[in-house]
This record gives C-alpha cells, sequence and structure tokens, in this order.
DNA sequence: TTTGAATGATTCTCATGTTAATCAGTGAGG
DNA sequence: CCTCACTGATTAACATGAGAATCATTCAAA
C-alpha cells in the first residue's frame, strides 16, 4: 500500500469544520473493546511461534511450507488453485515459485491446452521435507489439542470458518 | 528468513533408510485436519477485507493504524511499548516512526532520562485521522456483531486470547 | 477471420515480517 | 573512573503482503 501517497487531491475530502476534527480531540474516542483484527494476529502469531523454529530447522519458510504441503497433498496444481489453497497472492507465488524450483522441491512446466497456465508439482525432495516436518508439526497440533482442548479447537475452526466466509454490508470489494 | 540457506551441513541431519522417507511416499501423510494456522490466518485476511478499504481511503496502512491508534489512546509511549501494544516489531516501527513523523501524524523525541529511549507522541494531524477513521471502523465491528453473534464474537475473542497465552511444551524459545 | 474483452501470470513498487548484527547509552563492579 | 554486560533502538538482508500495471493467451462476438 501507501501508493496513493501522491495521488490527486481530487479524492481526499476536505477535512471540514476544524472543530469537529482537531477540536474534537479534547473528547478522545476510545476504542476501549478488544479488536477482531488484533485478536486473531496475536492469536496466530502464538501459533505460529510453536511452528516456525521447525520450519527455520529444515530452512523453509511459513509461506514456503503451505505450499509444498498444497502440492504435497494436491498432486498436480496451476498456479491459481495452489495460490488459493495456500491463501497465497499471486505476485507472492511467482516468486516463491521461482526460488522452491531452484531448490529443488517443486517443478514448472506450461499447461500444453491452456498456454496461460503454469502447472506445479512437488519433487521426491520436496516430498521429503514435507513428510520430514510434518510429524513434528502434528505433534505441536496434538499438545495444543491437550493443552486447549480437543473439542474446543474444533469449535475454534469453525468460528474462525464462520467468521471468514460472513458477508457484511458494503463488501470488501466496495460498491462505488 | 531463508538466511541460513548456506547454513553448515553439520545442523542438517542426514535423511536416513530412504524407505522411510522417499519411498514412504507411497503412502503419502494426509495433514486432513484443519489447520489453527490456515484458520486463523484466513479468518484474520476476511475481517482486514472490510477495514482496508477504509484505512486505504485514509492512506494508511493496517499497522501505520494500529501505531496511530495505540497512541491516540495511550499518549506518549517510548517505542518499545508502542511496538507491544501494536503487536509490531521493532525493525518495523522504526521504518514506520521514519515515515509517520515525515507524514506529520507522530513525533519522536530522545527521553531526556535515559537517552537509549525514544518517546513518540501523536500530532493534532494524527489525531484527526483517527477521528475520522474510529467510527468507521466500529461500524464494522458493529456489523460483524449483528451477523455473527455479540456473545459469540466474545467468546471468540475469548479462545484467541487464550490460546495466544498458551504455553506449550517445547516452547517457542527453543530449550537447547 | 479478426478484433477486443477476459483470464492467468508476471513484474513493479512500496510497506512490513523476521532474524541477525550492530550501535549507543546505562549501570553495576572493580 | 573505567570496564563490561545489558538494554533499547537501529540497520542489514531477505521474504512476503498488497495494489497497480503489463504481457501473453484464450475465447467469443462481429
Amino acid at each position: 500500500m501507501q501508493k496513493m501517497q501522491n495521488k490527486t487531491d481530487s479524492d481526499v475530502r476536505p477535512r471540514a469544520e476544524p472543530e469537529t476534527t482537531a477540536t474534537q480531540s479534547k473528547r478522545p474516542l476510545r476504542d476501549r473493546r478488544r479488536s477482531l483484527a488484533i485478536g486473531l494476529l496475536r492469536a496466530r502469531e502464538a501459533v505460529m511461534s510453536h511452528f516456525r523454529p521447525i520450519l527455520a530447522a529444515h530452512d523453509v519458510t511459513e509461506q514456503q511450507w503451505r505450499v509444498i504441503r498444497v502440492l504435497y497433498e494436491g498432486g498436480k496444481l496451476d498456479a491459481t488453485e495452489l495460490a488459493d489453497k495456500a491463501s497465497i497472492l499471486a505476485p507472492s507465488l511467482t516468486r516463491m515459485i521461482r526460488a522452491l524450483e531452484e531448490r529443488g522441491f517443486i517443478t514448472k512446466h506450461k499447461d500444453s491446452a491452456d498456454g496461460r497456465r503454469v502447472l506445479l508439482q512437488i519433487t521426491p525432495a520436496g516430498q521429503a521435507i514435507v513428510e520430514d516436518v510434518m510429524p513434528e508439526s502434528q505433534k505441536v497440533y496434538a499438545d495444543i489439542d491437550a493443552r486447549f482442548g480437543e473439542e474446543r479447537v474444533e469449535k475454534l475452526l469453525d468460528m474462525l470458518e464462520e467468521l471468514a466466509s460472513l458477508k457484511l454490508e458494503n463488501g470488501p470489494i466496495g460498491e462505488e
């Protein structure tokens, strides 16, 4: 972001009546509430902190791990599917493909049917890493289950899933 | 990450018995389970997708928003406190301070008592943005409450908080 | 058949995450 | 007073997130 830093002033609606802005600071707004955005961020950070050492030991990043894991389980996929399943943006995936291919964890070749599409597949070397990391990963999740309660984890996952699929007024797409 | 790419081979334990790795691929490991890490990631992404347009309209990133919001509510803070409250890493904060200061949203000056510490404070311009964005932000949360259920949101926040404070065996710090 | 809209991927650019290294200021001991 | 371990902040280097623009290919309509 931060690229419209120098956008035209036309779409920066002028701040009307300074009395309702700067002066309003006398009675600061209070957000008081715990925020979902932050809560999710902190929880995820906490969870990941237990995985990062495992992944680091195998010299793969969290995102690289998601990519090769998806390919491990999903066979041959095109970039779009892969990006979606691994929750990675297309531009990031493009870069990662380059790196992962150089390291010999995946192979890439164009789809003979549709010349635009790029097909990705995991290599034996990639499979080896997955099979090396997966057990340790599952151990961490088992540990979380034990501490947090398996049913509660399931309930949490349900809520997260539902939250992710929530459609609100003024959807994220924007309705100009 | 990815900097130990060329670390010594000594800490890469040799893959023993190929029968248990590459060959094992005949019966691929299945992770089958929904993963907390991914679930949290997707949920957060979904939630943020509703806020990003608001923040973008004011030309601030999500992290910048967290920083000025914390300063708005917390008064004068040093970098460490700020980083902690805004869930931002120190190196990131250093860069952000530079940018936010140039844009006139915050001020920075050394602590007279402790020369190492850097004190940060929001400016009227920064307050104005907070007071501009906050209402829209709260509207989104209100919408989420309506769709998802206020009590369920609270319950979710409780679980997230507990998850974030979970101490597991083999803590993230590593016990060598 | 040809053109033009649509799609899939890549490239660009800037901001942040992440780890390690470094720098500066503090403070307790010697 | 001086040294050294420690703390707080910054810098360095690489990877990814995010949005916009571009490129190539496909496909449907003219």
